[in-house]
DNA sequence: GTCTATAAGTTGATAGAC
DNA sequence: GTCTATCAACTTATAGAC
């Protein structure tokens, strides 16, 4: 627990978290897992009783991941738009695709309730969170009356998923960008 | 080729666009295809040299059957608006996500540059065709001028390909509905 | 065309030594 | 805690009979 070398475990979790990331967890075996993290099979099986519970570690530790970073960009200063702009435009490796979306995609883990429960946590807590601040903005006067909060953010998180899916086809970051900037333009019609 | 019996080559092909579509290209093996199929290993290495090959033959189908049906909407009667409500509010298998952008999140498809080829032009025309018919609403007065016709279609695909991702993370269709209605709500206001 | 046999390597895990 | 040995099943084919 002391010492500069990292332990086995916490090299077990960022090994699979990297794995999830670049191959899903149907592409992720434990022998890549093994080989990555530098552990052998008796370490990660003493540690973790198998695939599916590594996965559960490093998908928590994904998803937490992300809620702070968001929320870094929600409880920042500026209007309501500006720190959604700022949510939607701040730096993402696009080409990799979302650590936790692409996870939805993932048949093995939507079919484990487990493995599912932090996915749809997360997005679940990030479209709330994003409708509280369009709805502020909205009480505010600085976005129009007319503008329902949650179909609106959930619209916003769509088009994030959705710009990394068309960016991975396209194989070209630009394409994550002209979505964020059409959601943009559409959004800024309902500002006053 | 005649006969009620559809022919082994079919067969193998539509299976594959069953698996790739509940299971992904990584998650689909040979013994999988040859067992829905009804094909065994002699018949599906006779007409494909392996399974990246027949996955080709699979992505094509899917692309070119997305493209169609898309089109359909597209060239359909009403104004753009109406045209563009009736495509993003068509009947879709939500939960099970979309056939062809699904494998844009399949790290084998995307490095294989002869696979990733179809998702990439499909997504390429869905996009440019939403934008030239955006582009009509607008020199018709329909849309307001300021719309990024480009842009806006990017942006709408997006909620679209997002929205199957929210969809299938909270295990429920009407995410998927709800994003439509956000895009939808903001698109209103573009209306003149 | 379709089938079965065979094969080298991987998968996901268990057992037991150290 | 970490290692190596072992395992049954699966992966992705190739070979050759029918």
């Amino acid at each position: 627990m002391y010492g500069l070398a990292v332990d086995k475990r916490e090299q077990l979790i960022e090994s699979t978290r990297e794995l999830l990331w670049e191959r899903g967890y149907v592409g992720t075996s434990p022998k890549a897992i093994q080989e990555r993290s530098g552990a052998g099979q008796g370490s990660m099986y003493h540690h973790f009783q198998g695939k599916s519970e590594l996965a559960l570690a490093a998908i928590d530790r994904s998803a937490e991941d992300l809620r702070a970073r968001a929320e870094a960009e929600f409880a920042g200063p500026g209007t309501v738009v500006e720190r959604v702009t700022a949510y939607l435009c701040r730096e993402r490796d696009v080409l990799k695709g979302c650590p936790v979306g692409k996870l939805a995609q993932d048949p093995d883990v939507m079919a484990d309730a487990d493995l599912r429960k932090p996915v749809e946590e997360y997005f679940g807590w990030l479209t709330g969170r994003l409708a509280e601040l369009l709805d502020e903005g909205r009480v505010a006067g600085e976005l129009d009356a007319s503008l329902d909060p949650h179909a609106t953010a959930t619209a916003l998180v769509a088009v994030l998923q959705g710009g990394y899916v068309l960016a991975r086809a396209a194989g070209s970051p630009d394409v994550f960008a002209k979505a964020v900037d059409g959601a943009l333009g559409l959004l800024a019609t309902k500002e006053n």
